[in-house]
DNA sequence: CTCATGTTAACTGTCGACAGTTGGCAGTAC
DNA sequence: GTACTGCCAACTGTCGACAGTTAACATGAG
């Protein structure tokens, strides 16, 4: 569950390609030519393709049958059925959370939150970076390994899709609040409140998705 | 999202080696050799490394660097890690079934329960298969391939760690009290009760995995 | 002009061989 | 007898080349 330590070409790979990917670099749609990037990565064709299955087993590449891999384009649909996954997972780590947090994890919540606060209260769009360290306390504070690792596979399709729109929703203040909302459950104890709390984020968080979708 | 096509060696030898850890033909804790079983099998070491790739991705096969893979063993923390996994994919599963069945969903549902009744009633051990059978209705009537997606690769690693235990607990009276109460809530409509019964079901099955995994 | 068909180039799928690393074993110093 | 050291065999990691398939283009018949 740990690979820190990349020796292989094949594990480095893997990280260099999911950066292109999730960059744009690669777009969506895009076919990607064994030879070619084996080519400009300097490497055989044996290791890049051990890591576009490896992309593709994380749903960041699709692969078609004697058709190579392309990056997968955001749709309507895809969202809908990402955030039902989504919603799943985060809110059993919500309810999770909120039965087994300590006090050094509600405090780092605390951290995260008057963070985006003071960002945006400057007027600011607060980064997706500090949605992302939210979300990364809560699940630290679940302590569900196994969880954590399917909402990271998720959130990065997420991000992938956030990659395609063209107007990239800044979160707002109706954010925020969802989050303070998950913390105040997730301090109390109450499970069900922070379960209650995430379904209602997520739910927000997928039709502004899905609204920028359709303007894009 | 469905090979059922598989023209490709890597694609085929992907379900022959799954075939072979679950069936156990390959034990928990044996090392793979690549060449040996390349020999075995008639291909070369290629498209047998892609398919153990694969399978590690599906957490059939742990990937050791420079050590080759081997299959996992059973262990209580995976047992209770895996379960949390499971409950928050099957909890909502369920809900979503309540709230998406149509009657054919449900006319399938009792049709399993019955027969699961009426294989028990003749002091048989309902097969395991049936279990699969009433896991699998309940997915297709809430119609979330994702999320039944997940849950599939996770039941898979329930089969493996099933495998490995002595004593193969049969499924009681309780179990299929379990399933009744989730199709009278999928029935009706009420995706809190059907969320609280799939907790209770699969709280139930892991306790009974973790004592039997114990006196192994 | 349209459609069918043969051809060809590009790419994926597969293979066999080489290189690098790991773990065990024997041999030797102490 | 024990611990260290240097070999050696086995295995994984990587590479380059060949085979099979696909898709596009050109060509010719209707």
């Amino acid at each position: 569950m740990t690979p820190p330590l990349h020796l292989s070409l094949a594990g480095q790979t893997v990280d260099v390609l999911r950066e292109l990917v999730l960059t744009g670099e690669i777009p969506p749609g895009e076919r990607v030519n064994e030879v070619e990037l084996a080519h400009r990565l300097g490497i055989s064709r044996g290791p890049l393709r051990e890591a576009i299955r490896h992309l593709s087993s994380e749903g960041l590449l699709v692969l078609v049958p004697n058709k190579g891999a392309h990056v997968p384009k955001a749709d309507a649909d895809e969202v809908r059925a990402l955030f039902e996954l989504r919603s799943a997972l985060e809110c059993a780590a919500a309810e999770l959370a909120a039965s087994r947090r300590t006090d050094g994890d509600v405090e780092r919540l605390r951290e995260v939150c008057a963070e985006s606060r003071n960002t945006h209260r400057t007027g600011a769009r607060f980064p997706y970076r500090l949605d992302l360290a939210f979300h990364q306390a809560l699940l630290d504070a679940a302590r569900s390994p196994r969880i954590a690792e399917q909402v990271r596979l998720v959130q990065q399709r997420v991000v992938l899709l956030r990659a395609g729109l063209k107007d990239d929703p800044p979160h707002q203040q109706a954010s925020l609040d969802d989050h303070d909302a998950l913390v105040a459950a997730i301090a109390a104890g109450d499970t069900h409140q922070a379960n209650r709390a995430m379904r209602r984020h997520l739910s927000r968080v997928r039709a502004q998705m899905l609204t920028s979708l359709d303007s894009a």
